[in-house]
DNA sequence: CGCATGCTTGGTACATTATTGCATTTGGTA
DNA sequence: TACCAAATGCAATAATGTACCAAGCATGCG
């Protein structure tokens, strides 16, 4: 289990070099936003960030949310998730794991690393795409839902 | 490689067949939309179908075709792709296999299925999450994008 | 074959999620 | 402190998805 605080601080090291690397003004909506952010172990959605960040940035525009989100992204220093549900999630952690999206509740979770999983990357040879990196997308119950009601019924093939 | 009539007719018959043991009117929508929708390799959104299915469907509903998707992954005859855009893209093809996200152009394409993807599926012993299903989500260049300008930069880990 | 029934459809309105344009403010630097 | 570039806030707009209800159609029965 990676070390929240220290975590978090050095997602703002990160952000503090970038900015310092290419001249951008290091913000405080920035700088909470992606406190924020790297503060959760879920996947929050724009909203879900903009709803956290209300309180501590008064008068912060839902729009500069979805904007320093996406430029993180941009930058590297954040990634975005799909999940079925047609919403953006972002994530502070941009090492290479894995999700598991609830089918009950749509949350997403990390699955924690498994060298089972470690799996060959196509290489680019021949003449078709090129691919540079994977996320396996797990599908279940995440723990919640699964003991807040009835187990799910079997996968029918 | 898959036949694309046979896929297509397969699907059909599992529509109807569907609909016969649910008691469901096999409406022309349901039909059309399942038709244009295992013709298809890619994975499109509900309002690509919706273009789509325009032409043949005189007076259609987009409504009607977000509805009939979603009826369609409700029982199982489809399946619903998350991407890193908000949006959800939908597949024909409810087997396991796996997918390459464009990050150019943002397209979802099959990959061709390997014995190396075979993962083991976490067990559900212990007091955490049940895992069902996976796919794996490779991020990449497409053919078409590949070929159509200059190679992506290396990945920088 | 025609009718009754229930589910589906079309259409509109609405909700949610995300993006754009522009005036103002702020961070960085001298 | 003052300047400048970039970011922010705000409002409007786009894109995507959902809820509601009257009208239509598929299915099954007489």
């Amino acid at each position: 289990m990676r070390d929240a605080n220290e975590f978090k601080k050095t997602k703002l090291d990160q952000l503090h070099a970038l900015c310092r690397a290419k001249g951008l003004p290091l913000t405080v909506q920035r700088t909470v936003i992606m406190d924020a952010l790297a503060a959760r172990t879920d996947h929050p959605t724009a909203d879900e960030i903009y709803e956290e960040v209300k309180p501590l940035l008064t008068g912060v525009s839902r729009t500069t949310v979805y904007r320093v989100l996406e430029a993180f992204v941009a930058h590297g220093l954040v990634q975005k998730i799909g999940s079925s549900a047609a919403k953006a999630h972002f994530d502070a952690d941009v090492a290479r794991h894995h999700h598991l999206e609830c089918i009950r509740c749509g949350a997403i979770s990390d699955i924690p690393h498994c060298e089972a999983y470690d799996i060959p990357l196509p290489s680019s040879e021949g003449n078709r795409h090129q691919v540079l990196d994977y996320a396996i997308h797990f599908r279940g119950v995440c723990a919640r839902c699964r003991f807040a009601g009835q187990d799910p019924p079997e996968e029918s093939a």
